[in-house]
DNA sequence: CAAACATATGAGCAGTTGTTCAAGTGTATG
DNA sequence: CATACACTTGAACAACTGCTCATATGTTTG
């Protein structure tokens, strides 16, 4: 059974290790998942994002609150809430004419937390060398 | 104490709850640290990267290797591996004209995990809905 | 030292992303 | 029921990103 890496030569350079390349192919995911994976960090992957992410993490607010907080146009705040609404980062509750959101995933705490140790860690390990 | 805030109106809205906009200005981090984490997960959001990524977590690979595995021009991963390298996800050692690449950093192979574990809790809550 | 090879890098380009602006929903209220 | 307001949405545009291609660097080897 050959795979489709056979296909197309996209490589300009000779394999080195092909035990190791087989090895690793066998452990790693499949494409769809990785594609997935990636597509989840991109959402983290703004400021903006990160902002309301971080501060949903605090309290529930409105897109109002959310728009006065960062200094920016209701529309653009919307506009990111969509996006983190799709990747179910968020949830939201209608009162009226009022939408208030609010982190909908206990992970999202967690991995801020994470990506935040990474960083100081980091700086702490900097600054040692 | 008047923050900037007041030089320039960009939200086109009434605020609606003042005290908790502000408990949760007090609460978050500066700006200059929301940005550098939306900076490191923007490494984890894109698929080249993360496949990287994922592949020297079974195995220290050269940079051909990568090539190879991936399908992709040699160049193309080389550019990646300098993102994740000034990203600090990867380390490299020089062994003559080969380049062996591996994780840096304990924290990516949580933060992948944690990052799966969400989208597989997700499907699972989806399909029992 | 010249040729071969592993890797790195700069410029260019197509595709993507985030904001703005204008217009549209939907709900309360006088 | 018309107006006000909270919010959403689509189009457009500028900025950014990731790949390709050509070229450069550095190391080994005949």
């Amino acid at each position: 059974m050959k795979d489709s890496q056979n296909d197309l030569i996209r490589c300009d350079c000779t394999v080195i290790h092909e035990d190791a390349v087989q090895t690793v192919r066998s452990h790693m995911p499949n494409d769809e998942d990785l594609f997935d994976l990636a597509e989840f960090f991109k959402v983290f992957g703004d400021t903006t994002r990160i902002k309301i992410l971080s501060a949903l993490s605090s309290s529930e607010l409105c897109v109002c609150d959310l728009a006065v907080l960062l200094n920016m146009t209701q529309s653009a705040v919307s506009h990111q809430l969509r996006l983190l609404k799709q990747a179910r980062l968020v949830k939201y509750r209608k009162a009226g004419k009022i939408v208030y959101y609010s982190l909908d995933d206990a992970h999202v705490g967690t991995i801020l937390a994470q990506g935040h140790q990474h960083l100081t860690e980091e700086l702490r390990q900097y600054s040692n060398r």
